[in-house]
DNA sequence: CTGAAAGCGCTTACAG
DNA sequence: CTGAAAGCGCTTACAG
């Protein structure tokens, strides 16, 4: 029912292997006997079989994509970013998740070993970095977006921890901040060492070292960031400012402060990590390290396009910088025995 | 290289056509050839090519799924429920955005065309629902997503979101509240008009007449939310609730409600619509219509697999309901003459 | 510049 | 119960 190359062939009158050639443009042909094939082409709306090509080239032109889950917060970001450089250049892209756990790996696996795509993009789900290397290993083209600082022994797209941590310690600093509360992420994870190093750092040159009873071990939810302050005041320990190291905990934390009583920004101030969409809608609206998901996305597709074209992968990370934005959470600490006593505000 | 069904025949022995057979279990053959045939495949570890067998078959076990975009809050659960349920089938899901418009529309018909997928999961980019009628008319199994509420005549999953209006109505009936201010969505969508009536309708069975200059037209953006508010204060409205189309707007007008000294939800009490993440972070949670964008993702992937297992596509929408969640955003209503003088709390 | 034929890796009548 | 052969819709040496 379908039009195929044989239609084309016959209603203009040359081979198959003609029509082929005008099709993916390769070898000499008539100029004349080209733009006949091309019009019935047009004619017939003919668009080759993705199913035939494929196998008969032996390549999908699909890129596979394997994340841990759909809900995250930033997970879209990355996904458009992705999608967008795939589909610009014709791919498809083939999406897989750990939702199901086991389930999901053991259908994962079998789409890999039937050759249902090209090359695979990978946001590693926990506990499957191994199984993603032996793949790499057995030579299918890999990315990993690098979400957590794994730093793998294959291709890899990543972020700067190290300096976002860095720099939220900077701008802490000069806002006369000596006495931060950092709210931690997951401590498995490489990402949350290397924004707590960053951040330590910072404040060692300044000549601070950070109380380690401040750095409480968080886990990216908002609840953990509530537990933080909550923590931070039955030890009745002083702070001033508050590092968390996710928007989500750093909302929550943000919240737990101003329910005792105290300003955000001026009594404390806070600064959140990776940007989402949520960050805008805190109160204040939060300063934040922005991660280039999206960058990180298309970076990764890039990479694997590349490799299709011809370009080896490198072997080194692709590491995208992190920015920090400014938003209302932080302020300047003014001393409170020259500032006014707090005015009384209803909400 | 890659190992193929003719390799496994050598090593059993036996034709292609018998490994085939106990491949996919059709027709009677011998038990001991079978579990010989069985355990070649298993010691090679042999998994059939994805592309030889869609082309054999002329049917991918791919389903496509296009969407407006991936970053929209409640996407990632949508794109989760149908992730689920294609994947347990052992189906691929090839993904498509609209991100960058009448360019993405180009490749996604073209992979329609080369029959890259044996059905369509869609949530309508705007302005395509008459392209996608086509793809229907044309005979590719097309299931809607239906968030907007634009009831299209070809198979679609849809949810209540009149009796979502309902609901709200009703629980700041319950509440007390008789002037409530509507933040609408935008104006051209289905599930806007039918939110609004729901909720018109039962105040009206009540004996309340909206107040038709506190029906504001918003955008589901949290900015609109707040100029709804702002919108009713520089009018010199009065209202004692919110009722507005979507939780990024609810979340503005909170804010806005609250900068004004108004105490949420004593003075004012808000209802949103979605049930997104967002909701349990506002200051106070949200109370809001939850839609089940997740179970809808799955309903709409089952309807395609049982397609494709045999059973027709339904002629009416599958309507999955809403469901209120009360959260802190919304309390009684007490009488201002006999309510204590609010206390001035600093934050 | 063009075409006949083999091949990609399966499935499916058809025969036996 | 099993196999030889044709076919799915392309691409790609190979020949001319």
């Amino acid at each position: 029912m379908s039009i195929t190359i044989a239609d084309v062939a016959a209603r203009a009158g040359v081979s198959k292997t003609t029509v082929s050639r005008v099709l993916n443009g390769k070898g000499e042909l008539d100029l004349r006997t080209a733009e006949r094939v091309r019009q019935v082409i047009e004619e017939l709306g003919y668009v080759p079989s993705a199913r035939a090509v494929g196998l008969a080239r032996g390549r999908t032109r699909i890129v596979g994509m394997l994340v841990p889950s759909l809900t995250w917060p930033w997970m879209g970001e990355v996904l458009q970013g992705a999608v967008d450089v795939v589909e610009s250049e014709g791919y498809g892209l083939l999406l897989f998740t750990f939702n199901r756990g086991a389930e999901s790996m053991q259908q994962f696996a079998s789409q890999v070993s039937s050759q249902s795509f090209d090359g695979l993009l990978v946001i590693e789900p926990e506990g499957t970095l191994t199984f993603i290397e032996q793949l790499h290993a057995r030579g299918l083209p890999v990315v990993l977006i690098d979400d957590r600082d794994k730093r793998p022994q294959f291709p890899s797209v990543a972020t700067t921890n190290y300096a976002g941590g860095e720099s939220a310690a900077r701008h802490l600093l000069e806002l006369g901040r000596r006495r931060p509360l950092v709210i931690t992420g997951v401590e498995r994870f490489g990402c949350t060492h290397e924004r707590l190093d960053g951040f330590r750092g910072t404040y060692a040159q300044a000549g601070i070292e950070l109380d380690q009873r401040l750095v409480f071990e968080g886990d990216f939810t908002h609840e953990s960031g509530r537990r933080g302050v909550q923590y931070a005041l039955d030890e009745r320990l002083d702070f001033d400012a508050v590092f968390a190291h996710n928007d989500l905990s750093a909302g929550g934390a943000i919240q737990a402060v101003r329910e005792t009583g105290r300003n955000v920004p001026n009594d404390v101030s806070v600064v959140g990590f990776d940007d989402i969409p949520y960050a805008e809608h805190t109160e204040p609206p939060l300063t934040t390290v922005h991660q280039p998901m999206r960058q990180m996305g298309q970076a990764a597709a890039r990479m694997l396009m590349g490799y299709f074209g011809g370009t080896p992968l490198p072997e080194t990370p692709q590491v995208l910088p992190t920015t920090l934005i400014v938003r209302s959470s932080t302020a300047p600490k003014v001393d409170s025995r020259t500032r006014p006593a707090p005015k009384h505000r209803s909400r």
